[in-house]
RNA sequence: GGGCAAGUGGCGAAGUGGUAACGCUGCGGACUGCAAAUCCGCCAUGCACCGGUUCGAAUCCGGUCUUGCCCUCCA
């Protein structure tokens, strides 16, 4: 099947056909760094980053572009309030942009140009528009002029009349037409000012990204996303303002959007002050566990923030990762060798794995439908999960050899939607102490005979402390080996007694 | 006021003409020393409401109601 995209432009599904025939070109509104990104920034990246590897998984060679807007009104505005310089307060927040965006296992583009560094580009557009007529220069600031524009309104899909007919706008009198906008602003005093042909100013909003999407990846390239809150006017506007400039359309060819994050059914903003910073919401849930969240949803519907819906994509989220470690456990580290005969069951088990597969590509393919590839997942894992608890499981080579490639398989899709689990699955230092106190209760209580003196390494420990538990069962001392079990689960490590031996995870 | 979406079980969420995926929760069972994990089964005669088209509609058409978004910086 091939793959469909929703283009805001055409207001339908279309075949997604690259304009060159193994590359895919695409650019991506970044944000403006004068705090840190919130859960509803966080799904734009999540968003964006899921497509461009699925668009990678198909085989594309995908460049990919973010932009930083790194001076606006908002930076000027925020460093006055910090006593900070616009550029460091911008340089100190793409800084932490990355913390958090790595962090949600967000691909770093290929580029990411930031507005400061192309002042001479942009002004080269604005000098452009201007002889062309389609701008003007009113009191030092240049504005573009809507109406020598034919095309304005085609992305959000509004006459100039009905723009204005209930706009809200106030209206900047030296401005021809209210819904002109800025190209060039001229500076005020104190404000970061770069030398222009007509003064010392700063460039306008939308035109950073019509000049770097253009200069890094060429005019008509194929995806352009963003919020949806971007298509009016700043989409809108980045059209105008290329195309204008070149003369040719389409300045992109695909426009994609996606949905807000709402609380209580209200979009999360920052300028209504709803909003979670993702730096706090990782102290609470693990990278992969926001992903899920973010992706449990198709990416232009709206999706509500709860701590009810956060704390069930952990739980599912964990159904697949259990799955992994299953698959990871039965596999071990080998890689997949020459096999004799399949079973029968093992190679239906196989055919239904490939059927699975399939589906999770034909949901991506149908727009990106990342709740239906989860449901995908989620048949494949049950499928998975049941074949190796069968009471009669045997590994023979053959079955190994389809096993590994099941976790190849299982891996790379998650791998699509970054839910690969991250941290690995050794124990941090941080258990250290506490595990050494269940030590030494068990051992004050003369419940239990333990290695002396005791290990420093978690991970030692805790061996040690399974193999207490598990001579415990041995013979039948159920009381000292649940005892165990409970103190482990307080401090966050569960045990379960599989046919295979003792399985520990963390919570 | 104008424009655009959306309304599916206790919750989240797929599904655009053929009789309601998937996840969470709940209930029953299997497995287990007990758990956990896992597996099996059950849980919407109905998809905001009212009409219409059709052999057949959550899906198409008309109307009504409700909600959200955009029209202002915003992912």
């Amino acid at each position: 099947m091939s793959l469909k995209v929703y283009n805001t432009l055409t207001k339908q599904k279309e075949e997604f056909v690259p304009a060159s025939t193994h590359q895919v070109r695409m650019y991506v509104c970044g944000p403006t760094t004068y705090n840190y990104i919130h859960l509803g920034n966080a799904r734009a990246l999540v968003v964006f980053d899921t497509i461009r590897r699925y668009l990678m998984y198909k085989g594309y060679r995908v460049c990919y572009v973010q932009n930083f807007t790194d001076i606006d009104d908002k930076i000027i505005a925020r460093a006055q309030e910090e006593q900070e310089e616009p550029l460091d307060l911008a340089e100190r927040y793409i800084k932490e942009y990355f913390r958090d965006a790595d962090a949600l296992r967000v691909l770093r583009a290929n580029v990411h140009p930031r507005a400061t560094e192309h002042i001479g580009e942009m002004i080269e557009m604005v000098r452009g528009l201007l002889e062309k007529g389609v701008a003007y220069e009113a009191g030092g600031d240049i504005y573009f002029s809507v109406r020598r524009f034919p095309g304005y309104g085609k992305l959000s899909g509004r006459t100039l009349e009905e723009m204005l007919a209930g706009a809200r706008v106030e209206v900047d009198r030296r401005k021809r037409d209210p819904l002109d906008f800025v190209l060039w602003k001229a500076a005020k005093p104190g404000e970061p000012a770069w030398d222009s042909p007509w003064g010392k100013g700063r460039p306008g909003w939308h035109l950073e990204c019509s000049v770097m999407s253009v200069k890094y990846l060429g005019f008509g390239f194929d995806i352009h996303g963003g919020g949806s809150d971007l298509i009016f006017p700043h989409h809108e506007n980045e059209i105008a303002q290329a195309e204008a400039f070149k003369g040719e359309e389409p300045f992109a060819r695909y426009w994609i959007h996606n949905g807000f994050v709402t609380v209580n059914d209200e979009k999360m903003s920052k300028s209504l002050g709803n909003f979670f910073i993702v730096r706090d919401l990782l102290q609470e849930w693990p990278p992969e566990v926001l992903r899920f969240f973010l992706l449990s949803t198709h990416y232009r519907s709206p999706l509500d923030y709860t701590l009810e819906n956060l704390a069930a994509a952990r739980k599912s989220y964990t159904r697949l990762r259990n799955t992994l470690e299953l698959l990871e456990e039965v596999t071990g580290s080998q890689e997949a060798v020459p096999a004799g005969r399949l079973s029968r069951e093992a190679a239906a088990f196989r055919d239904q794995v490939l059927a699975r597969v399939a589906e999770f590509e034909d949901a991506m393919d149908d727009d990106f439908n990342t709740a239906l590839a989860l449901a995908a997942l989620f048949n494949l894992g049950r499928e998975v999960n049941g074949f190796i608890n069968r009471e009669d499981f045997k590994t023979t080579p053959a079955i190994r050899h389809t096993l590994v490639r099941v976790r190849r398989y299982f891996k790379s899709l998650l791998d699509v939607l970054g839910l690969v689990p991250g941290e690995s699955r050794e124990l941090r230092m941080d258990y250290a102490q506490a595990l050494r106190e269940i030590a030494v209760s068990l051992k004050e209580s003369g419940a239990a005979q333990l290695p002396e003196p005791l290990p420093e390494a978690p991970q030692v420990l805790l061996d040690a402390l399974l193999k207490v538990r598990q001579e415990a069962r041995a013979q039948k001392n159920y009381r000292l080996s649940d005892r165990i079990r409970d103190s482990l689960k307080k401090i966050g490590i569960i045990l379960e007694d599989t046919p295979r031996g003792v399985r520990w995870r963390l919570v």
